[in-house]
DNA sequence: CATGAATGAGCATTCATTCAT
DNA sequence: TATGAATGAATGCTCATTCAT
């Protein structure tokens, strides 16, 4: 396991980290192509040929952050318990999942744009890994269907309605502001979306009749 | 009459489609820096300085589209009717926002692409036609909250989880057909998304208890 | 004779005119290479195919432009006549080349230019039909010198003079106005520059006693 | 201390030094829009990207050599001095700027394009430091005039001729060579030059009567 | 005559990457 | 480790010229 990661002294890997902390800003403000060395070796403070001697290639820093990405990308929908309470378990998934638009936006442009330009570097895992975990997460959800606690619906749709609805708050994230003005575009727009979609997923999700 | 659009030959209307057909194509696969002219234009079968007779700059281009972008984005909120029965004129705005989706994948992916980079060329857009468009139809849905016929609750963010659902199909369109797998991510996702989103927006907005 | 020149129509040569007097406007303020073609057929209200039709290549108008301009750069000094009094033969050429610099400045910043650039077209002409004029003059003064009208000096250097001190006013019209300032940098410079130079002349080419 | 000077290495000096001299010959001989950085970078021996690794931009380059010329330019007439004999100081300015129309024909002609371009980079300067030293100059030789050392003329437009006639050697050198020939066209031509000169402005400026 | 359309060659500039120290 | 220097391969754009009508 060890022989693939090649052994780093520490002060290499805190240089990679600021690289690659630099690297989010830049590739997830212009994209790949639109990202130079130049600009992710300024905004790291260091010289290109020196950010080059981490990262051989533009490629490598990308990869390494897709890499990374998709690693937390998959953390709030794992939490997803079954043995919890239905309605709450999806709601708290709801609310992390808001909170990582908040605290990670640029992770989930960076993740966004790879998805609108056919995921060319991680397909695999999205058929692989993502897959996988959203089939389980579904078989779960599809329970408390069965069980009656939860109207019945599709579970991968309502996935995919939780995924896209919170991560709107980061990637469209000038619409959203430009949209709701100077007053209610402050801090308090995710407080007002999460009580907007925890009520509309209540809703939507409680059972109707009996 | 029209003296601010230049006059064109029906030759170069003819040629300016298939040129911003192709650049389509390009610009919202891999957004604007990382298209080329050269690209463009080999989709567009004809060569690179021959295009740019058609369009000087490649920004022109990538502008034109914007343009004609921004005009079929808002028709479908446009037809939201006041008169309408509120829970079908929702379903309906849905069901138009899905087609958009299927129809127009393009187009989707190029403005999802323009807001992922902070909407450096259509900001005031954004400010202006489209905040109004949103503010006057969220009178109208707070309207039917008033009068009872649905559930209360932010119609703002609920425009946002219509937008944010629906474009979802066609900016992450790998994901989805990757997570729903062969069978079910064919051509009709979009109508069990249809399905799905109709039922949960229903159900979310109808008001409770009564 | 007449089978060199090819016989063209009115129409054709009045054309050829404007053409060419607005090829004078662009050669003589961007010089050959900074000249395009658009802009001279822009500033001659044609098109540019249009204008290819009268003159096939750039360097066509060039060449028209410069050949007719080597004839009437060297009529001033062609005047200068063995038979007239000396010093008022010289003071004439002065005042003839003043007004070709004041009412003639694209002509002469065109030449000017051209030799800038080593005369790359023009140079048999300098070594032929130019210095055979200026032969013959400088024998006509040299004459004058032996008679002792005018002082001895070097006449090919003193025709040398009077180009550099008139066509100044033309060639660095820029620097002669910017140094007068807006005073004395209007219409008066040109007739005081004449009676600088005259005055200047008239002296340096007096015998000296007796 | 001179912290708008960026530091640079030796290297670095050397290597700008080295394209400077390459691009006088360049932009010299063509102009600014006739001249390409292919041509510059070939003169001075190194690849062209290299070339812009120390210039970012061919007007860097034609700008920084301006900037030289100017300082270049005006020095010899800062050393007319009030003090000295009129007649002699007068020749020997004339004589400083012959030598330099000898040894720096390049800059002589960088400077002669730009002005026939109408000196678009460096009008403030002529309206500036160049009128304000010209009028100091001025003041010096209508000084000179009052006291009756020389004759009584206009001091501006005499300056404007020693420039005219010196500089002539060096920026329709190809014309003048022509005219003169191969027998006084080497290099005793700029003897020549200075002695018709010197006695043509001694001569002129010589008080009549007396 | 006139012009819309087309293009090859060129040009300034950018940029990922390599090299030498 | 760090960096100054160097470069091949684009890339957007211009422009003289040709073609077809």
């Amino acid at each position: 396991m060890d022989s693939i990661t090649p052994r780093r002294t520490r002060i290499q890997n805190e240089k990679r980290e600021i690289i690659l902390d630099a690297a989010l800003d830049v590739f997830s403000a212009h994209g790949f192509r639109g990202a130079t060395i130049d600009r992710i070796a300024e905004a790291a403070g260091m010289s290109k040929p020196n950010l080059l001697y981490y990262f051989r290639r533009k490629q490598d820093i990308y990869e390494t952050l897709m890499q990374r990405l998709l690693e937390t990308w998959l953390a709030p929908l794992k939490e997803l318990d079954d043995a919890g309470d239905p309605l709450a378990e999806l709601a708290g998934y709801i609310r992390r999942k808001l909170e990582m638009a908040r605290d990670y936006p640029r992770e989930s442009r960076l993740f966004a744009n790879e998805m609108l330009r056919g995921a060319p570097r991680v397909r695999p895992m999205l058929e692989g890994d993502l897959k996988d975990l959203v089939d389980a997460k579904a078989k779960i959800i599809r329970g408390w269907m069965e069980k009656g606690t939860i109207a019945r619906t599709d579970p991968v749709h309502l996935i995919f309605a939780i995924w896209a609805t919170t991560q709107h708050y980061a990637d469209f994230d000038v619409q959203v502001r430009a949209v709701l003005g100077p007053e209610r575009g402050g801090d308090r727009r995710f407080e007002d979306a999460a009580a907007f979609l925890v009520g509309l997923f209540a809703r939507g999700l409680t059972p109707s009749g009996g």
